[in-house]
DNA sequence: ATGAGTGTATTATGTCACTGATGCACCTAG
DNA sequence: CTAGGTGCATCAGTGACATAATACACTCAT
């Protein structure tokens, strides 16, 4: 109940962010299942899991033995993948639910600022 | 993974929603938990737990033998809670991830009016 | 009183996602 | 070849979720 969203997705959704941003450069290595798992406290299963779904779509590469590597490109695509979903799937709800609640996007505009 | 969210959850976003837009008058009699249950093709135990979820808050009022009653304000006192609930807590992170992938609230301002 | 309609409590069962521990296959450096 | 690092496959345990079958307490129209 305390964790309503299971660990790998957030994983997923944290190395998704460190790609885009550039903390985990193309061509560089990820930190290995178990170092990540030792730095996250969790399983290093669970991370494999999160790195699996990135290799399933092709944007790192495995080196058996060796590591995962971040291949060219894999942080425009994944920003692109990622924005398209966002527009197509979750945008639309998060929008009929502002309508609902009466919120309005000038609300929000003041929010983008304040950092 | 169709199912990422429990059904009596889903119920529940389902009947708060109905109750603010009106479609449950306030004052009026919700669905019997057998009924809403057959609608839905779900069980009746699985709408009384998402039905439990308003009792507690006291939205609304349970006649035994008789039927739930949205209480008076009910709308109000929802609408309330979810918007500052959406503020406070999600709307930070949709914003981060806007920001993350490069889009613009001016980009989304047109799909509001696109009803 | 009776019966049909409410919500609720109890117990049991099956499924599935999540997590974890262990061991294996692979590569590289020495 | 050996040692230590990779990723990965297998098996098992845990808990939430949903469903089910009853049974009960209550109210209201009849």
């Amino acid at each position: 109940m305390s964790q309503s969203r299971p660990v790998y997705l957030k994983l997923r959704d944290q190395i998704a962010a460190a790609i885009i941003e550039g903390k985990y450069p193309e061509g560089e290595m990820l930190p290995s299942v178990r170092a990540l798992a030792a730095e996250q406290g969790a399983n290093p299963l669970t991370v494999a899991k999160a790195y699996q779904q990135f290799q399933n779509d092709g944007l790192v590469e495995v080196q058996r033995g060796v590591g995962m590597y971040v291949v060219a490109g894999a942080a425009g695509r994944l920003c692109s993948s990622e924005r398209e979903q966002f527009l197509r799937e979750e945008w639309p709800e998060i929008r009929n639910r502002m309508e609902r609640l009466g919120i309005d996007l000038a609300e929000l505009a003041g929010t983008l600022e304040a950092n």
